[in-house]
DNA sequence: CCCAAAGTGGAGAAAAGTGGGGAAATATGG
DNA sequence: CCATATTTCCCCACTTTTCTCCACTTTGGG
């Protein structure tokens, strides 16, 4: 389970350090793609090939086009995490997610993945979902 | 699992450079076919033996015409993987696919399969994909 | 206060992508 | 069957990108 908060720095070269608590469910590789409201999800070997097996089931049922699918894997990639436990965020996510180089992003535990915001955007939906859990928390 | 798109140069010659991440699940050999929506599908060994047997269990049940999995064949070959990691484009496929020597190529992958397009057409499948996968992303 | 672990940055080495020349194999015509 | 033409393939070379490795800084804990 990912839980917890991490600011990073994205180096000039888009590498991006996980937070060391996130690692060691991840190494060697880990796979990245689209998360929901414009962040980056980071998925585990195993969470990627579920979805992938479940995006070619509901092909194959033509509950979704052939295109979805194929739009969804264009913007995945395999990352592989370095001696330092850094991975590269290539440009087409950096731009989906309004990141830039060299500049600050939140990595962010979020129970069955790890996603990366651009940080107002982070900001901004975290004040959404903190006026709202006054009723939920147990 | 192949995942991620990639640009390649289609030298003068037909040969294409196999992006890297994608070669090991292919040596030493691939195999061409024509695919869905005028690309051209790059298929391991084993995944195009099952193509095959499904084809001709097809053809036993009547589902298909003999005639439908002789075009079939007939448009596949096998291609070996040079030293550079590249692949030749026969012109059969090249034509099915409206990509021209000396021209730009996307290799992309759509997880059981690579697929290889003329841009600009790969450019309306992923404008109408990426149309529709707001709610679909797991 | 010191040590260990985590994060950050950069330089050098390695790999990937691209292009072209020449040898070998194949095809064509006499 | 031989000679010639054509195509294919193998090899080498150059460029660019990526990755690996090293080192410095910062942070948190003992």
């Amino acid at each position: 389970m990912f839980v917890g908060v991490h600011e990073r720095q994205l180096d000039a070269k888009g590498r991006l350090a996980l937070p060391a608590a996130f690692r060691p469910r991840f190494e060697p590789r880990c796979f990245l793609t689209i998360g929901r409201d414009n962040c980056i999800d980071v998925l585990t070997e195993e969470a990627m090939e579920d979805m992938a097996k479940d995006l070619l089931e509901k092909v194959r049922r033509g509950d979704i086009g052939r295109n979805e699918a194929r739009a969804i894997s264009s913007k995945s990639y395999e990352a592989v995490i370095d001696a330092q436990g850094r991975i590269n965020l290539e440009q087409t996510l950096r731009d989906y997610a309004g990141v830039s180089l060299g500049e600050k992003v939140i990595v962010s535990g979020s129970f069955d993945r790890v996603e990366i915001w651009e940080p107002q955007r982070y900001e901004r939906n975290m004040e959404e979902g903190t006026a709202l859990i006054s009723g939920v928390v147990a």
